[in-house]
DNA sequence: ACCTGAACACCGTTCAAGT
DNA sequence: ACCTGAACACCGTTCAAGT
């Protein structure tokens, strides 16, 4: 009987994804079942699906959501870049970075993205805002189509992981160095590359794999191969 | 009492994997759970904990045996490419086109990796070979670390799909360009690009999405990309 | 010591019974 | 007509009981 008592607000579409998404940030995406979504709504699971088709729904709304909210805070403030001033490459940086930085807050939302292959909503909107930089920036519609399909998951903000190397980067260089000359026989190229790393950087933080720094280094090099595509057959991207 | 009575034959990591891939291949990877691969291996649901430390160790063993499979069929043969004598350049498009078919063999594979955020042992496998051709082709340390980020799932062959359109394109490209039409009003540059390419090419097989244009499109724009470079610094990939 | 299957603690969703 | 909760048909995995 409390003023906050979740009871009493009636239920709606944005509420349980709001909850779902809260849900799902605290505890992770497996919490996130039809039961403990009612339970923390204190209401009956089965009231979920008056706002919700089913599972799947749900998951489509909460990614709709945070991908949605990229637009309100988008590239429109500049996310300057270093070296140049403004034209397609920033904004199209701007708009992939405030992706970006959507997906780091709400880690749960990259496998929920992969596992689905429909677009929601918010993403045909996100997409259809990257054609437009791409085409005011010279493209012919084919090349862009060509470039959105080159930058693929990159536009959400995310890049496939070769793998987690989280786990050895948390214990420090010397961990990670042990752990290249251990698996030198399996894999020496692999091993040659990771001691390679922890040799040129000797701070800490700059060691192993730097999600951020691969992310931009893929992107630049992306952006760069589309404009020399762009500038070689300004008719026809083809 | 039959010769093939699968219960005759003992048990084995390997027999517990294949049978789940086979499983997977025949009716998708939601048919694969303990019960029912038990059950087609006429044992107790409970006997595959003998072979399996729990599900998750069965998935990665069937990706581990997938992508295994790639080594042995891969680049030797050559899968010549139009316009270079071999090279870097085309023992790594052989690999990652040899896994490319390997993971069109089993759609579920995909899905799966993306999932995982360890790599298998073949998979690891698989970067090592991927990282001696490109240290081969002249790539420092540093820079094969970067290809490798750069190229991410594209080395196993698959990309983000940013949406599944085979609905549409099974239509025929009247649908698709009705479909277009239809959402010019929300995604007016995504329906230039639809409608662009429904009339460039009037062959039906070509309109929409060509997965395979797409990705190939996409490995050649990296590897001109990495290759420059590559040659515009010699000494230091940074 | 090994194997097995009943049991546990969950799922998403159906559907009939209650209001 | 609407809402609800018991029930269904599954899960992966634990664990105690049987051999």
């Amino acid at each position: 009987m409390t003023d906050d008592d979740p009871g009493r607000r009636p239920l709606s579409r944005d509420r349980v994804l709001r909850a779902a998404v809260a849900l799902a940030d605290e505890h992770g995406l497996d919490a996130v079942s039809m039961r403990r979504l009612g339970q923390g709504l204190g209401v009956d699971p089965m009231s979920l699906y008056k706002h919700v088709a089913n599972k799947d729904d749900l998951l489509d709304g909460m990614v709709d959501l945070v991908v949605g909210s990229v637009e309100a805070g988008d590239t429109a403030v500049g996310d300057a870049v270093e070296g140049d001033g403004g034209g397609w490459k920033g904004a199209l940086r701007g708009r992939v970075m405030a992706a970006r930085r959507a997906m780091l807050a709400h880690g749960w939302a990259k496998r929920v993205l992969e596992a689905r292959e429909g677009a929601s909503p918010a993403v045909m909107r996100h997409y259809d805002a990257v054609a437009g930089i791409l085409r005011a920036g010279g493209f012919t519609p084919d090349l862009t189509h060509h470039a959105l399909h080159v930058l693929g998951s990159r536009l959400l903000g995310f890049s496939q992981e070769l793998f987690d190397d989280s786990a050895a980067l948390a214990e420090g260089p010397e961990v990670l160095e042990l752990h290249a000359r251990r698996m030198a026989g399996q894999f020496p190229h692999l091993a040659e590359m990771m001691l390679g790393i922890s040799h040129d950087e000797a701070t800490v933080v700059g060691s192993g794999c730097d999600d951020q720094f691969e992310f931009t280094f893929a992107i630049d090099l992306l952006l760069d191969g589309l404009e020399r595509l762009r500038d070689a057959a300004p008719a026809d991207g083809h």
